[in-house]
DNA sequence: GCCCTTTATGCTCACAGCTAGAATAACGGC
DNA sequence: GCCGTTATTCTAGCTGTGAGCATAAAGGGC
């Protein structure tokens, strides 16, 4: 008698603060004290005529939010993964990115706002690498690949972590979020990891020591950290080809905010000139007349989002050099 | 009492035989003459530890091929997505992209490789742009266009048909496969449209005569084009900053059969002596001391694929311009 | 053997876009 | 009025790409 199928909705439903970019988390799996969770629902198959309404739907039941942009990011269906109603039925899980402008959250919900950058700490390098890499991150890895017997096996090991964090001639790119975390994951060198007996952990527990007993950056429960990686990847990625950014800005706003924005979610500084520059040649954005009112130094105008450009040019979207840092 | 909830693999198999890109499909649904499909097997939730190995499995057993490169596409969940066991269960897809060098099928297997341009011609633009697209396509879009009442729907309309098959100052966008597909379906040019109550049945059926009684393309079963147009329009994407096309050749080769393939697959001309140029200064092929007997012209030196490039470089891809058409 | 066709391969020029700053303008606070 | 701060404009230099010219190396017809 097979097991049922049962569907699971996930969202990595993120916004940004000023400078911070947030999701949205829950309290998790495994007691209160466990680590926060991704929000989810279940798929209802009477209920719910697509998966995307049936997300919506949820959310706004749950939370009030109505979602801005939604995209769905991945299917998980591993059977072991971590958590998860284990015995009876097979859990699949789909996974949806969506944006929203940032607002309190009704009280009562057991829902917060937390930093994305808490539980990927080093996809943060708007002040240039965090120390965090070469001091922590860094010698861990390279414990694991001495751990591999000489050879072929720890030249894959070396070449796969000079290429996901930006160690060779190549620089970092920032949309691998997804394989960086999947690296540490394999080493060993994430909390979760040591959770319930997926591959990995017979792997290579040697550099998990380096990494204190807890692992790098603040964990998620089941695989959470996994899709939120994903989504981070995959917004990074869509960022500077679909005018993005817009969903997660007010009505109007100056061109620094815009970038600050963009910086949050990249991880990286950019080149003020240059950005507005792109900016404005891309004709994303039409300036009101209005003017905000100081923030210190000389007013900067306001601007606004032309939502035409999506039926003029076939790819707006903000470009995302790789400036390393440069006076702002 | 909510239905169950069954999950379907789908598979996009993909091979490219001289200069022709191909697809693997069966016989379909709706009796023996109804249109192909493709391939897809159910996910045992009991068997499969995991969605990737359950679609390697299915197709292992049924034709025989151990996939090279598979790679999830989308998850399809739409309550009423034509034929599909309606009733009972609700069906879940999850589709996949998977890369194999071309090879005869076992004998016996109701499977046959179609070329992938029959059923979206106006993806190949090798020979410039497909007259298809002058003589039958704009002008069926020009009419459902007007069909809209005059101001901003129309607009709209005008929009989104200008980017998709890239009238405007923009040029075509390979990439955009899928959106061309679904505006087509929305404006009732492809026989898909008419098939079981979808919502664009009610729409548009105004262009609908221009395209003749069976709409532009030859149809596939269910929403199967719609899975085949994602998984070209993802090709084509991934071409550009993943060395994909290797696995569709054979171990060595020329430089102009690699360049043919690729071609093959973005559905448009390259520029020979900068294509080359990319390919070297890219380092992703190296040279044999050998060469092909000749064909036709001075021989040509065979290359293989760096495999090493992987771990040196971020992104390695074939640099995919928007060439017109040059001299080959 | 010579000429012609065909394909491979090497090289160069022009131009567009991006990187990195310098320079200038407009505010508040003292 | 001077200073620090932020906004906005401009420019020089570099690099990658688009396009084409020129040359090399085969085979076939005569």
């Amino acid at each position: 008698m097979p097991r049922h199928v049962t569907v699971g909705l996930h969202a990595t439903i993120v916004a940004v603060t000023g400078t911070e970019p947030r999701v949205l988390t829950v309290s998790g799996g495994g007691g209160d004290d466990g680590p926060p969770a991704l929000p989810f629902g279940p798929l209802d198959p009477d209920r719910h005529r697509t998966l995307e309404l049936g997300l919506r739907a949820w959310v706004s039941d749950q939370t009030g939010m109505d979602l801005a942009h939604v995209e769905q990011l991945y299917t998980f269906g591993d059977r072991d993964r971590g958590g998860a109603a284990g015995g009876e039925t097979r859990v699949l899980s789909v996974a949806y990115l969506a944006l929203v402008r940032e607002r309190e959250l009704a009280a009562g919900h057991p829902a917060a706002w937390e930093a994305v950058y808490r539980f990927l700490p080093w996809e943060d390098r708007r002040g240039g690498e965090p120390a965090l890499l070469g001091d922590g991150i860094r010698p861990a890895l390279d414990a694991w690949i001495e751990a591999a017997e000489a050879g072929p096996a720890r030249r894959e090991r070396r070449g796969r972590a000079d290429i996901t964090f930006g160690a060779g001639a190549a620089g970092w790119d920032g949309e691998r979020v997804l394989d960086r975390y999947e690296l540490l994951y394999e080493a060993g060198l994430v909390a979760e990891a040591g959770r319930a007996g997926g591959p990995a952990a017979a792997g290579a527990p040697p550099g998990r020591a380096a990494a204190g007993p807890t692992g790098f950056g603040a964990p998620l429960a089941f695989d959470h950290r996994r899709i939120l990686a994903t989504a981070l990847g995959r917004l990074r990625g869509k960022l500077k080809y679909r005018p993005l950014v817009f969903e997660l800005l007010p009505e109007t706003f100056t061109l620094l905010q815009l970038q600050r924005t963009v910086e949050t979610l990249a991880g990286v500084r950019l080149h003020k000139q240059n950005f507005r520059r792109l900016v404005e040649r891309g004709a994303l954005v039409e300036g009101t007349g209005r003017v905000e009112p100081a923030t210190g130094g000389r007013p900067a105008e306001l601007f606004r989002f032309r939502r035409e450009v999506q039926h003029e040019r076939p790819a707006p979207g903000v470009g995302l050099p790789g400036l390393p840092v440069s006076g702002s």
